[in-house]
DNA sequence: AACACTCTTGAACGATCGTTCATTTAATTA
DNA sequence: TAATTAAATGAACGATCGTTCAAGAGTGTT
């Protein structure tokens, strides 16, 4: 056999994925990375392939991230939609001082990229749709709970959910009031079209 | 006296501005932008010091021409409101098809920047503001005219316009339903805050 | 025609880019 | 312990990065 002892896969790719997060796919470079994560050039590229290779690692990395935490919050919440309100709060609030980055990695990236990195962009678009529908089944639940009126759409109010993300998350990078912000979010789920 | 035939500032910077636009601040080099306004790199360098000042004039280009935007689809509508209204489904919906890139060149260089280049996020913060407060005036009228009601804090709804803005933005990049983005514009103006 | 002045040119700079690969290191088997 | 095998290394590749500057070109005055 071989030599065995290796770099820990999930550690190389958390930090890689706050330092793609930080700074966005163009402005890291693979030097870097080198420095982040503390690799050898050819031990990076024997593990990830390329720079485009370890960047959709990253992605995914992100997107499972932002999954688990609100599996995390429908744990420790009695209510699907008080996990929904808790979760928006974390990605508009909590990212603006704990986080590598206020934006949502996905929205960057899909700012960022031209179609000349057109995989990495429907990527990120369908880790995008992944979040969209975990919303919606949140939703569903909701409804099945009497919080959200049957009639409504689960996959409509979730699109409005991430358009509003979206949106404060934006607009925190400009004026980073945390009552303001949890004012804003606290009326999304008060109004029209909840 | 001397040569005075020279390039015309203003097509140079409208060219450099729709590269910025669609590829980013990091991701357009000197050499791209020598190519798209056809100067050569000690002209350019002449003319506006660096990288990073032809990038602040392109911001300020790309800043005025929003507003101009807003003000001609005022003098082309009677009432504030729906000259608000044409602006943001501009924003949104044309940009998509007609515009080098969907985003907000704003949000996107917001986005994509870090303390590395304060000084263009500073500069990009006060000139989202500008916008805000052009809303906000139009706002002001829309409460004079009788379209919104009196009571209405009119920053407080331009930041909110702001936030649709960027967040329907940020959704026409997954789906692009001209529809669909138009009537979730209409339902902005017809339910809260509004 | 000679000069003065500014604009324009493009080769070239050192630095850094993403990536490769011959070599070294270390773990396992015989 | 020697042989085998895979992981890790880091110097080096050609390309491109942002930027500079000496030389050339064009315009107006003397």
């Amino acid at each position: 056999m071989a030599k065995s002892a290796k770099f820990d896969r999930q550690d190389v790719i958390d930090k890689a994925t706050n330092l793609y997060w930080k700074k966005g796919f163009h402005a890291t470079s693979m030097r870097n990375l080198q420095d982040e994560i503390d690799m050898r050039p050819g031990s990076i590229y024997a593990a990830f392939g390329s720079k485009d290779g370890l960047f959709k690692e990253t992605l995914r990395n992100y997107t499972d991230m932002g999954l688990a935490q609100m599996h995390d919050f429908a744990a420790r919440n009695d209510s699907p939609l008080s996990t929904l309100k808790a979760f928006v709060k974390a990605q508009v609030i909590d990212t603006q001082s704990d986080a590598p980055n206020g934006m949502c990695m996905l929205s960057k990236t899909l700012g960022e990229l031209t179609e000349e990195h057109q995989e990495l962009i429907d990527i990120t678009k369908s880790h995008l749709n992944e979040i969209s529908e975990a919303i919606a089944s949140l939703i569903e639940q909701a409804k099945d709970a009497g919080e959200v009126d049957q009639d409504k759409d689960a996959n409509e109010l979730a699109q409005h959910v991430q358009i509003q993300i979206a949106g404060l998350r934006t607009f925190a990078k400009i004026t980073n009031d945390k009552v303001l912000l949890e004012r804003k979010i606290d009326a999304v789920f008060e109004h029209y079209p909840f």
